[in-house]
DNA sequence: CCGCGCCGGATTGTCAACAATTTGGTCAAC
DNA sequence: GTTGACCAAATTGTTGACAATCCGGCGCGG
């Protein structure tokens, strides 16, 4: 209706060698669709780990071929959401609590850099959105409010790594954070927290908005060294109490 | 005829929740083992940059059906060695300038972490192997063989990786270094490079073996910056000459 | 009562045929 | 000479059927 020709279908050529997955919603092979879905089923915690992952149902529950399925497993294993042992499946892939933190010490070492880049590279709409973000930030902690803090901190993170714009860093990251998407939660709701962490995110937007690229690593690096040590902690009292 | 049993055909009952590709080379799915082989040919150069990756063509080639080729394609592109257009194949993913330079600095940021684990970590064995390694450097400095000294170089990385035991790490390390290796040989041939490369080398060596943890990431960051500073230039060279 | 082999259902792995789409070339019309 | 539509070959996307494998329970023998 909105369009006479009868095979268009997109209007820009789009641009080739760019990775796969990363654009927009619309505009995506089917493929590319289902993992995005399954991947998001999985780190909402809709798919417990170590839950048996049968290819047909999932056909079914997503209303695609055995085969795109199988592709998204393929992938997801590929990054490590999920565990496929030949012949008997895939499963969704349970992190040990000593990897949880090899994951976070893992962003430790690669958002400090995307820190610095991002400092290095400030410019004015950068530092408008972080100041933003700061405000949105304070305001959540103002009112206790742990889901919108929680929102606020993830998008202060990816505008620091869209600042930096490292693709590389990028991707790496958003490996890694959904697999502790599931964890975080224990750490934010530590008594206190918030505010801490408001404080450490101040310190990181200051930095950054002032171009001190070393200051910016530095103050990254602090931020999530406690993330860092709460979690230990946190995992520490699960594995204590949880039994 | 070892085993009397007909249906047994792995005597250990295999470690579950482990990274499906990382294990042994037998016992191997066979997409998996597809997936390896294809990420070799790409990595080695075989196939060049931007080259179109026909499925048919790659299934009589590796003498696989074409769902298998399919599955790698998907696992590759999962992990940027590969990028596919909708309708359109696959290709050899390109890297750009920018983004080699990207993947050094992300690549410097986990290992200076790693060697700051590795250095935590140190054992009696893993001494004993960094200062072989060592050794077999100096040799092959010594005798000018760009490509043994290569291996070493290799060898020393992945030893460090082994001894700070983070498989997160690893394996993120292992698919940027997968996207290095094409360019890294520019840096290896620059004059003179061998001998500061073993120094440097060797107050990596120092640093981990005496268990100094800040020493051992300095002196990795040092390396991997002198590493990147002359990828840049050797890009630009590159750049400069080669049109 | 316990181990052992075996069977049936469920699930994954393999494959080839078919449908849909892109691509490049050809030809006519302007 | 150039533009545009159309056609055919090549290639990817989709689907269903079939084979191979694993997992549970069941019965047999010790």
């Amino acid at each position: 209706m909105t369009d006479a020709h009868p095979r268009a279908h997109a209007s820009r050529p789009r641009d080739p060698n760019a990775p796969s997955s990363g654009g927009a919603l619309a505009e995506m092979s089917a493929d590319a669709l289902v993992t995005a879905q399954l991947r998001e089923a999985i780190t909402r915690g809709q798919l417990s780990p170590n839950e048996r992952l049968v290819e047909a149902e999932l056909a079914e529950r997503f209303a695609v071929n055995r085969a795109h399925i199988r592709t998204a497993l393929a992938m997801l294993d590929q990054d490590g959401l999920v565990v496929r042992l030949p012949n008997r499946g895939a499963r969704v892939r349970v992190i040990s609590d000593d990897e949880a933190i090899e994951i976070a010490e893992t962003r430790l070492a690669i958002e400090a850099m995307v820190a610095r880049q991002a400092a290095a590279k400030a410019d004015a709409t950068g530092r408008a959105a972080l100041r933003a973000l700061e405000k949105d930030m304070a305001r959540a902690v103002e009112q206790g409010d742990s889901v919108l803090y929680s929102q606020c901190n993830a998008a202060l993170h990816r505008e620091l790594q869209r600042m930096a714009g490292n693709a590389t860093a990028d991707r790496i990251l958003n490996t890694l954070k959904s697999h502790l998407v599931r964890l975080q939660y224990r750490v934010f709701l530590l008594p206190g927290r918030p505010k801490t962490s408001l404080a450490e995110h101040r310190a990181i937007v200051a930095a950054v908005c002032a171009g001190d690229a070393d200051a910016a690593e530095r103050a990254m690096r602090d931020h999530l060294t406690s993330f860092t040590r709460l979690l230990k902690q946190a995992i520490e009292v699960a594995r204590l109490g949880g039994f």
